[in-house]
DNA sequence: CGAACTTCTCAGGACCCTCTGAACCGGGGG
DNA sequence: CCCCCGGTTCAGAGGGTCCTGAGAAGTTCG
């Protein structure tokens, strides 16, 4: 079977083959730290700096779906995905956009199932959507059943964004929430400090890893309520989230 | 089973293959747009530019509906109109039309079962339209049954545009009847607020993400006025329909 | 032509989220 | 015993998101 480099299984194609996923971007340390984070998941990347190599790009590799910034150096976001669909018609895309220039013209970009995310984002959030895009294409054959992720009596849907503890409904903000996710997505592994503000907080983040502490303290809170704790902190290394009863 | 890219069952021919739809019209973003809100419906669509274009791809296609820009480069639509019925006499059509085109030659097509839309239009509308030319036409099997949406106690029927919560009515103007209609075909998912504006108002829309808000809020006086609440704000990430007890 | 309605902009304000700084806590080592 | 260290928690500033009311412009309809 097919694992990612997390060690989780693999969303795969309908036939088991690896997902593939084009990103482009003209940042080339963006585009590089997109393609890393992609292919944790243990899909098959390959990245672009252009439009005109994104097509080339694109016919080669056959992608599943397209990570894209809407401000490329020869052409705009629209005639990309005008070529990208004839190239290949079922594909994904997710736009990435600048903040200031939201809305200008995602009009109709939406539209078609395609999403897009603000810069600056989290890596978490890139991942979560081009997972949430490939689910509802049905293009990947879902390992785990939908849009739910279980731990123990944890249960999160990421498309309701409801989360609830044995039944109780949990009330999240956005960070807590992307938080949690980052955290069910790896149950019973020591996620450190650093690897937790290099996923779940934005890039372009300037603070200090003890806001990750901070955020802790508020799920934990929320989570472990007067309830048997879910999470554990490891002195000196990170935290777990484990099921109560393993 | 075949499954829209928006989770949705899918609404068939009567043998279960794709419903084929034709989009026609001379802008390729519009064009491009349209295809897409399309084929997340989970059918099969080709799009042409021209007239001549246009029924090149009818006879390769064999649609059971065309989205048709009156005015084209170099025919009018009644032209293809007629090229097309000669192609395939069943074929149901959907006009585009500017507002303040000559609306009394629309009207003595669409006796003959076809629809129109003015320019400019909502996707949700055009969408909505199709689906209802080819339910009315038979040529959809319905998956669901019939032209109501239902969600909880909340009943919405497409045909009448009535709207009932708990048995009682509830008056609605345009916009916030297709605004609810998006919420009803999305139940339990999480919709922002940029694919709301995409899907629900105009492509030529240019206002900002605001007017979401506010009508939001004036469905809610509608639709949750003194009862349990089924629109809830998602912060940070947008707005969910749900029935009170799921 | 006027009335009712619909749509949208604007502005005020409430509330929520995020992050900083500092106090606090408990264990281990000097 | 005291101090250091990693971690936890509290309090609060500031910034942002979201809600709502008022009203202007446009549209529909009698």
């Amino acid at each position: 079977m097919n694992t990612t480099r997390s060690g989780r299984p693999a969303l795969t194609r309908p036939d088991g083959t690896p997902l593939r996923v084009l990103v482009v971007d003209d940042d080339p340390d963006l585009a590089e730290v997109l393609s890393g984070a992609l292919r944790y998941e243990g899909w098959q990347v390959r990245s672009a700096g252009d439009g005109a190599s994104a097509l080339t790009e694109a016919r080669e590799l056959m992608p599943d779906a397209v990570v894209l910034d809407v401000m490329l150096p020869d052409t705009d976001g629209f005639a990309v995905l005008r070529s990208l669909h004839t190239v290949k018609p079922d594909v994904c895309v997710l736009f990435l956009t600048a903040r200031d220039a939201v809305e200008d013209r995602i009009a109709g970009i939406t539209a078609g199932g395609d999403d897009y995310v603000t810069k600056p984002f989290s890596l978490e959030e890139v991942v979560a959507r081009v997972r949430g895009l490939l689910r509802r294409a049905g293009m990947a054959r879902q390992l785990d059943e939908g849009p739910r992720l279980t731990v123990g009596d944890l249960v999160m849907d990421e498309d309701s964004h409801e989360v609830t503890r044995a039944g109780e409904l949990i009330e999240l903000s956005p960070t807590e929430f992307e938080l949690l996710r980052f955290l069910m997505r790896n149950p019973r592994r020591v996620l450190s400090k650093a690897q937790i503000l290099d996923r779940v907080w934005s890039y372009d983040f300037g603070g200090r890893a003890h806001v990750v502490e901070l955020y802790i303290s508020y799920l934990r809170k929320k989570v472990d309520a007067g309830r048997e704790p879910m999470i554990h902190t490891v002195r000196g290394a990170g935290y777990v989230l484990k099921p109560v009863t393993p």
